[in-house]
Parts: structure tokens; sequence; C-alpha cells
DNA sequence: TCTATAGTTCTATTATATTCGAACAATAGT
DNA sequence: ACTATTGTTCGAATATAATAGAACTATAGA
């Protein structure tokens, strides 16, 4: 069972997280992850987009640090690396979800 | 003595925001008037580009409701706008430049 | 092995951003 | 009025990103 390669993070670059955080449809990815509190499957994020347009920005996700996918069968379970975010820039994504989730 | 106009806060949106701290010069850009604490004319924010990108970046800037520009004279007087996206926003711009001068 | 399912990768198209020289505009000083 | 200074706007080249259909991969189940 291959798994997806992330970033350490240590890696990350705090303008990738600016950056995949910058586009409204992957901001709202983030926001489904944090309101779930789990794991969710690609399909369980239905934003009414092909599949390939979901899978450019969760590759854009994983590369910024922010998610994490573990195949499991044939579904790709991805959780937010809320956690990790936080302690390497403390602040920055709780930040960003209560902005973006407060109205 | 003409002003340039920029957006009120009301119309500032999240991703806006995030999409202008997204490219590394218009991030140090911020951190530089953040730093700075006063007014910058655009040529004491020296980071060796032409005019021309400058301009572009700060017009980004000002657009995402990031900078307010008074122009005083043949100068143009750049300051963050901390305290009003502090108070839409909250923690986002604060962590942000905590994250990206804390090295 | 055949089929269905879940996502990725490939490829091309279109859209958006960055960069920067050159021309321009506004002001200040002489 | 002329000149220098400051920064914007224009225009064109280049680079990067978003979108999505089609082909592909990997696994699960019958």
């Amino acid at each position: 069972m291959r798994q997806i390669k992330h970033p350490t993070i240590e890696q990350v670059e705090l303008t990738d997280i600016m950056y995949a955080l910058a586009d409204p449809t992957r901001l709202e990815i983030v926001i489904l992850l944090a309101q779930a509190g789990k794991k969710l499957t690609c399909g369980e994020i239905n934003l009414n987009r092909p599949k390939s347009s979901m899978s450019h920005h969760f590759k854009i996700l994983r590369s910024a640090g922010l998610v994490e996918t573990l195949i499991e069968g044939t579904e790709h379970m991805n959780s937010l690396r809320l956690e990790e975010v936080e302690s390497k820039f403390p602040g920055v994504l709780s930040a960003v979800l209560k902005a973006a989730t407060k109205d």
C-alpha cells in the first residue's frame, strides 16, 4: 500500500501556506477538513468540480504542508496538519480558520 | 493634492490578504512597514527592483487593504493598516508577521 | 479475472500574474 | 517655464496557475 510523500513541517515555507490558502476552493477544503475534525475522503469534500481539478488542489495543499493524505484501500483519507502547522507558524492557520468561518 | 483610493476594511476579503501575502516581495514590504512602525516612502523600501515592479506590488497591497498610501508632495507615504486588518481578521496579520520575522 | 471505485497523472486550453522599460503625471524648487 | 524627483500607468513579453476531459493506476469485491 504505497503512500503519498509529504513535506516535513521543517520544509514548509510560510509563503507556500499563504499561496495555498489564497485560493477560495482550497480554503474551502481546509475549512471543511477543520470543521469535520476527522479524516475525509476526496469524495466527501464535494465542491462540484471535476475529480482532476480537486486532485490538483489537494496536491497543492499537500505540498504546502497543510494536508496529509493517507491511502486506505481505494480511498484517500485527508486530514489537516493543524498541530504541526500551528507549532511551526503559531496562530497563522488557526486565525485564518477563525476569520474564514466567523460569518 | 489628489489621494489614492483605498478599499474600506469592510470590502476587504480574507483571500485578498492571503493572495497579497503569498508573494515573497510583498510579504517583505509588509514586514519592512511593520518593523519601521512608521510611514515609509516607496523609495525607502529598496528591494532592488524597478520602480514599475514595486509600484505593481504596492497596488496589490493597497487593493488587499493591507497598505495605505498617502500622497505628500512628490512622495507616497505608505503604512500598514495593521489595526484595521486585525480588527476584521483578528490574529491573521499579526501571526503572519510573527511567523515571517521569527528567524 | 473481470468490474467497479477512488484518485492521480497527462495534456491541452485558457486565464491570471510577474516583470520591467518607456512614457506619463504631479509636485517642488529654481 | 524649466528641471529634478517620485511614483504611476501603459504595453508587451514571459511565467505560472486553474480548469477539466481522457487515460491511467491501485485496490476491493464478486
